[in-house]
DNA sequence: TTAGGGTTAG
């Protein structure tokens, strides 16, 4: 009956469950604390929760891991309420919880959305003296860590008695998904000196930090631990290598890596093609996305912001309207306010302002601070004054300490020459005491990233002055005009 | 029953 139940779960096979389920009935199988529990687990599985409340309410008795099951079952339904209320049902009658009550319990935070409850999930756990269990311990980090509170991860991380690859992961993941790269890759070498071996999870999260430093001597690094691994021919390891090399700006690397991957994903062919766009190969955009359908693959939501996007880059804007229909019809993927920011700028860019306008207006979504500000800058472009203005009194309207549009609307007015309207949009940005954040740019010299902003006083300063001024004369030898003022750039 | 991982522009 057990072996018949799993062969279910792994073949998702609902209505053979349940006529197990009578089976199990009518042999008397049910009192038998395996069966009930694999049942509740196959209807779980096999994405019936109904079936499973049922089949909880009616036991006459159940163990530990009925509960632990039912609990794990709500939270992944997306239920974190219910979950929480069982286990409060489960201590009422007197069930003492485990380590996989505890995981499980931990997943309702992640649910919820609500780090609060994760806290208060994170006392109980303490006072049941289970914090410091490896699992238990691993999944606290995660928790915090993908909350963005790093600091809590870390204590907890510092304070676990041991710590395994899975409890690595989970803090240099963290540091990588809330922009700490650098601390990611740290870790990483921190970790392998402690004696832990990577494995293809963990080189996932680290590749993907060296694309987010742009640190390609880095990621080649860790290419070849992975090759020393003989992990490169595993699907997501080798998107990752892909994304790594794209995003580091060695397209030529990502092109081999790809061809040479055995089973191309979805994801990976989506990988390429943004980066295509990326590397304003677009051409190839076209290219490999007629080789991915020749592949029988079907394109996602993903795979068409990246064409939009490319031919939005490139004017053509018969090409992009026609995608943005066949999405619908050929498909049957509705566009998400992504895309719709993504024909907003195809259009805006190509000079149909009212067009974009018009969309903007009449898309299934609210008009968003993205939107008014694509509007914005392609008014720049085309010198639109008054449909400028118009774009920046909505972007106040809907967030006036947003200092970008401001930047953006002044350079409108000092294009068209109207410097008092210029000057008079500064004094607004100067009175709101908004200033914008300057960019940043990151050159990776040897295995240090180096980051550089405006007003920087590097140590090579007047040797990077005296190229910066021969690239600006080429740049106006080739008739190149910058916008508005030119400001001297300092490093 | 039982901890960590992928793509998308503006």
């Amino acid at each position: 009956m057990v072996a018949a139940l799993n062969a279910c779960i792994e073949a998702s096979d609902l209505l053979f469950g349940l006529i197990l389920h009578i089976e199990a009935i009518a042999r008397r199988l049910l009192y038998v604390d395996i069966v009930h529990n694999t049942l509740l687990n196959m209807y779980l599985k096999c994405r019936s929760l109904r079936h499973a409340i049922n089949l909880f309410d009616g036991l006459l008795e159940r163990d530990l891991v009925t509960w632990n099951t039912m609990i794990s079952g709500y939270s992944a339904f997306g239920f974190p309420e219910s979950a929480l209320h069982l286990f409060g049902r489960m201590l009422l009658e007197n069930m003492q919880p485990d380590q996989a009550t505890f995981l499980a319990i931990l997943k309702v935070s992640l649910v919820t959305g609500s780090m609060t409850e994760g806290k208060l999930i994170h006392g109980v756990i303490t006072e049941f003296g289970t914090e410091t269990f490896l699992n238990v311990g691993s999944s606290l980090v995660d928790m915090y860590a993908e909350w963005g509170n790093l600091e809590d991860a870390y204590n907890i991380f510092f304070h676990l008695p041991e710590r395994n690859i899975v409890t690595w992961t989970a803090m240099a993941a963290g540091c990588n998904q809330h922009g700490r790269g650098e601390e990611t890759i740290q870790m990483f070498q921190q970790m392998q000196q402690e004696g832990i071996q990577p494995d293809r999870i963990l080189f996932i999260s680290v590749l993907q930090a060296c694309s987010a430093v742009l640190g390609l001597n880095q990621g080649k690094v860790i290419h070849t631990n992975i090759l020393d691994q003989g992990l490169e021919l595993d699907n997501m390891v080798g998107s990752a290598i892909v994304e790594m090399y794209l995003k580091c700006g060695s397209f030529q690397f990502a092109q081999r890596i790809f061809a040479e991957m055995p089973r191309k994903s979805l994801v990976v062919w989506n990988i390429m093609i943004a980066g295509c766009a990326q590397h304003g190969v677009h051409s190839m955009v076209m290219d490999f996305f007629d080789d991915m359908l020749a592949e029988n693959l079907s394109p996602d939501a993903a795979t068409f912001v990246s064409l939009l996007s490319a031919c939005s880059h490139t004017g053509n804007l018969e090409v992009g309207c026609w995608h943005f229909e066949s999405m619908v019809t050929k498909y049957g993927i509705f566009p998400t306010l992504d895309h719709y920011m993504c024909m907003v700028d195809l259009l805006g860019r190509a000079g149909s302002m009212n067009d974009a306008l018009d969309l903007l207006h009449t898309m299934p979504f609210t008009p968003c601070q993205v939107g008014w500000r694509s509007l914005l800058t392609h008014c720049r472009t085309w010198g639109e004054v008054s449909f400028a203005r118009s774009c920046f009194d909505n972007l106040l309207l809907l967030d006036p300490d947003e200092p970008t549009c401001y930047a953006l609307m002044s350079e409108v007015y000092a294009n068209a020459g109207m410097w008092d309207k210029s000057l008079e949009i500064e004094e607004m940005r100067k009175a709101a005491a908004l200033w914008k954040l300057p960019g940043e740019a990151l050159i990776e010299v040897g295995e240090k990233v180096y980051s550089f902003t405006v007003g920087d006083k590097h140590e090579s300063y007047y040797e990077l002055s005296r190229k910066l001024k021969a690239l600006g004369d080429r740049l106006r030898n080739i008739d190149h005009v910058p916008f508005a003022v030119e400001r001297e750039c300092s490093i």
